[in-house]
DNA sequence: CAAATTAGTGGATAAAGTCAACTAAATAGG
DNA sequence: CCTATTTAGTTGACTTTATCCACTAATTTG
C-alpha cells in the first residue's frame, strides 16, 4: 500500500515533464504539431514503418481521430504513406526528412526539460537512471539482461 | 547531443503509462473525471489546498478552462471551495472525503501500471530507482542531500 | 485616490476525442 | 468457389477540451 509513494514520485516526474515542455512549446514546435501531433510522430519514430491502426493502438486513442490527425501531419509534410504489398488494406506511415527533424527537435526540447528536472542527481546517478530506464524498454530487447522476450505489452 | 538516449527511454516510458491507464481507466475512473480531471485531482493533491490559478499554472493550461473543469468536479463532489482570508479574490480548492478516495484510487491504479513495467528491474533496482525520483522533488526538500532550495520551479 | 495587477469567470470559437456507420480488402468455413 | 466474418481505414455527427479575449471585482502601486 505504502507502494503508492512510486506512483506519486513518478506522476510528478511525469506532469513536470508535461509541464516544462508545454512552458517552451513555443521555441521548438516550429511546425505546429501539438502535443498530439507530437506524441505521434514520436510513437511513429519508434515503430516506423507502420500501420495507422499500429499508431492507434500504442496510443490508446480512437482510429478515426488518428486518421485525422494524421492528414494533418502529413499536409504538414512530416509524415508520408506507402503501400503495404501483403495487405491492400494497409498503408505504411513513415516520417519523411521534415518529420525526423521535427522529432529530433522535440527530443532536444525534451532533453533540455529533463535534464533541469534531473539535475538533483550526480551524473553517474543519471546514468543509472538512463540504463534503468533502458532496460525496462521492450524494444530494446539485448539490453535486458535475462533474455526477456516482450510479454504481454500492448 | 547522443544524450537524446535519455528523452527517448524517458519518453517510452511515459507513453506506455499512459497507454496503460488509459486501457485501464474502465476499472478505476469509477467517478469518470477522465484523464484531466483526474490530473487536476492529482495536482491538487499535491498542493492543497490551492488556488485555481495555482492549478492551472502547474498544469501548463489556461485558466478559464480550469474554472470549467473545476466546476464539474465540484458538482461531482470531489473538490470544495474555501475563502482565502488575505485575499477575497481567491477561493481555496480542496479535495473532498470522496476527491481523496478517487485520487488513491488513481495512485493505485497507477501502482500497477508501473509495477508492471518495472518488472524487469530487481526489487533493489526498482528501490533505487524509487529514491532518486524522490529526490528530483522539489516537493520533498528534506530527502534532497544538499540543501537544495526550489530552484526556478514553474 | 487613480492606475495598474491579479484572481476568477463567461462567451465565442477551434481543436481533439467519441461513437456509429460504411467501403474495401482479407480470411474462414462450408 | 462463394457467402459470412473480420480487419484497416475513412467519414459524419456530436461531445468534450482547449484557447483567446473581454470583463468584474479585489488588491497593490505610487
Amino acid at each position: 500500500m505504502q507502494d503508492t509513494n512510486m506512483a506519486i514520485h513518478v506522476d510528478r516526474f511525469m506532469r513536470r515533464i508535461h509541464g516544462g515542455l508545454h512552458a517552451q512549446a513555443s521555441e521548438f514546435d516550429t511546425e505546429n504539431v501539438g502535443p498530439g501531433g507530437g506524441m505521434i510522430l514520436m510513437t511513429l519514430a519508434d515503430v516506423e514503418p507502420a500501420p495507422v491502426q499500429l499508431i492507434a493502438r500504442l496510443m490508446a486513442r480512437d482510429k478515426s481521430q488518428m486518421t485525422r490527425a494524421i492528414k494533418v501531419l502529413e499536409r504538414k509534410g512530416l509524415i508520408s504513406r506507402s503501400d503495404e504489398a501483403s495487405d491492400a488494406r494497409v498503408s505504411l506511415l513513415h516520417l519523411t526528412a521534415k518529420g525526423r527533424r521535427t522529432v529530433d527537435r522535440i527530443q532536444q526540447a525534451l532533453t533540455s526539460v529533463i535534464g533541469q528536472i534531473l539535475s538533483p542527481l550526480t551524473a553517474d546517478e543519471q546514468r543509472t537512471l538512463g540504463e534503468f530506464l533502458a532496460r525496462l524498454d521492450p524494444c530494446h530487447p539485448q539490453t535486458v539482461p535475462k533474455g526477456r522476450t516482450r510479454s504481454s505489452d500492448v
